[in-house]
DNA sequence: GTTCCGCATGAATCGATAG
DNA sequence: ACTATCGATTCATGCGGAA
């Protein structure tokens, strides 16, 4: 398994063909979108792009294990005017392939590019597909619940009397602090919707993929030691959200540059995290 | 011009092709989903959708102005676990009639339908799909321009990490009840991402529609004395908002129950208006 | 009059049961 | 097998009654 815990140089589509099938438990990844970043990545012009991603998407079908997950994050440019049709024209043609697409998220950005056009407003929100191999998959529900908002006025009134009387007896000694904190950390599920900021000087990689985008996925989707995989791993944020959840991950990406970057941002993280650790569980 | 100003009760299709063409400014709508509204409607099935909404697609197209613009306010539900695709096939079927897709707006609603289920959550958003006949379409960006302040950014500079998770709810474009607490404050443009609440119930109907949403597009791309269109016009949210602002409104429905409540409710209001007027200049 | 709390109610979705 | 109906799940909102 020489592929776990490395970012490979290399075109997705070769280095995968060369990995065992059914070896990864996640997909997510953020690929160049079509003609920008062209500095780095040279620009897949939209009218090619679906034809440079299908046999990568094919490639990712083989890797994926059975019950896994694949996140796609992407949002069409405009041309000429329009919304482009690739991304959704790409969703028709994955499930040709096989794929199911299970859903759609909304990333809703919160902090996005200022700017001002005549006949359009700024873009703050991107898409992150959900495909599935099968209907049946691994989800975590539980890993990402949230606190509820306004604990502290409207939830405690409405605890029912036997969560007072089971909150006080845990824990022995005055109720109103106690019972406070308790219901600061009652959680509810979230939605489709995801509501995170852009990161802004986000290392040297053009891309503003935040790690809570990552993160959020990888603990939905995945339990400690699975095998997380990006395609296009650019600077590595998917990898350092990886690590830092206790998973493995696989990083791949077509330019040196990055491969080298996100070695070294890896490495400092692997050295930083015990410590991470520590004050965690000091806390 | 008989039609200006009334509640048609028909099928739009036919009742749109006895208008002249290029008479109308903005056509807003959210038409039955496929499968829901079985009582009132009779529930189109998701494979027959396309064929159901195109010949009336095409009827919208001649009716409205050269610089006109179509927002349909739509969702694919989920039918054997995937996201159905007619949604996203009816933008490029509806490119094919001529349309523009010229941008997809969010509306990232406040309050979704409550649930839990084993592989997916609570479904947040509905799309704004907006097509133009031409590139160049009327737009008044400076009619929704919204007020921010210190308030808001301190809300945001509050947002703890797992906050950032969960939708807050505060936070957004700014419509609705909060721009109160914003006047006299310097003013932004919106973004393409609208957070707003659906109408609660505890009404004659079931107007999901939050009067907002259509007052928001009359206000960006109408000027009073437009004519503002809604081909399924439902319990009249849309000829509200349009009466409000001061544009004129055509409505269509099929069901004579909803267009006796719509004119109902047009004719309440346009007692209550001179008042409202009132209200609003004092403040 | 305010503020506060209880309650009904949704463009939902899944899985089981029934025809 | 394939479709139709039903119960269970769950939470932001606004209304009405109460303090």
């Amino acid at each position: 398994m020489s592929f776990i815990n490395q970012i490979i140089l290399g075109d997705c589509e070769n280095v995968l063909n060369s990995l065992p099938e059914n070896c990864v438990d996640l997909i997510v990844t953020s690929p160049p979108y079509a003609d920008q970043r062209k500095n780095t990545y040279g620009g897949i012009k939209p009218d090619e792009y679906i034809d440079w991603f299908l046999p990568k998407a094919q490639a990712f079908y083989r890797v994926l294990k059975p019950k896994g997950t694949f996140i796609l994050n992407i949002k069409e440019r405009v041309v000429n005017g329009e919304r482009h049709t690739y991304v959704i024209e790409l969703i028709l043609a994955m499930r040709s392939q096989g794929w199911l697409w299970t859903e759609e998220f909304i990333w809703h950005k919160k902090n996005s590019f200022p700017g001002k056009w005549p006949n359009r407003f700024r873009d703050n929100w991107e898409r992150l597909l959900q495909f599935n191999k099968q209907k049946k998959f691994k989800m975590y529900q539980e890993a990402v619940m949230v606190p509820v908002g306004d604990w502290a006025k409207d939830r405690l009134a409405k605890l029912s009397a036997t969560d007072r009387v089971r909150d006080e007896s845990k824990v022995g000694s005055g109720f109103g602090k106690n019972i406070s904190h308790w219901v600061n950390r009652k959680k509810v599920y979230p939605t489709n919707v995801l509501h995170m900021a852009t990161e802004c000087a986000n290392q040297n990689h053009s891309a503003v993929f935040p790690v809570d985008l990552p993160s959020w996925f990888i603990k939905l989707f995945t339990e400690p030691n699975d095998v997380v995989l990006d395609p296009f791993i650019g600077s590595g944020t998917t990898a350092v959200a990886a690590l830092q959840l206790g998973r493995r991950y696989v990083g791949i990406d077509t330019e040196a540059e990055y491969v080298d970057l996100c070695k070294e941002r890896l490495s400092d993280l692997q050295i930083q995290l015990p410590i991470v650790a520590e004050k965690k569980s000091g806390i």
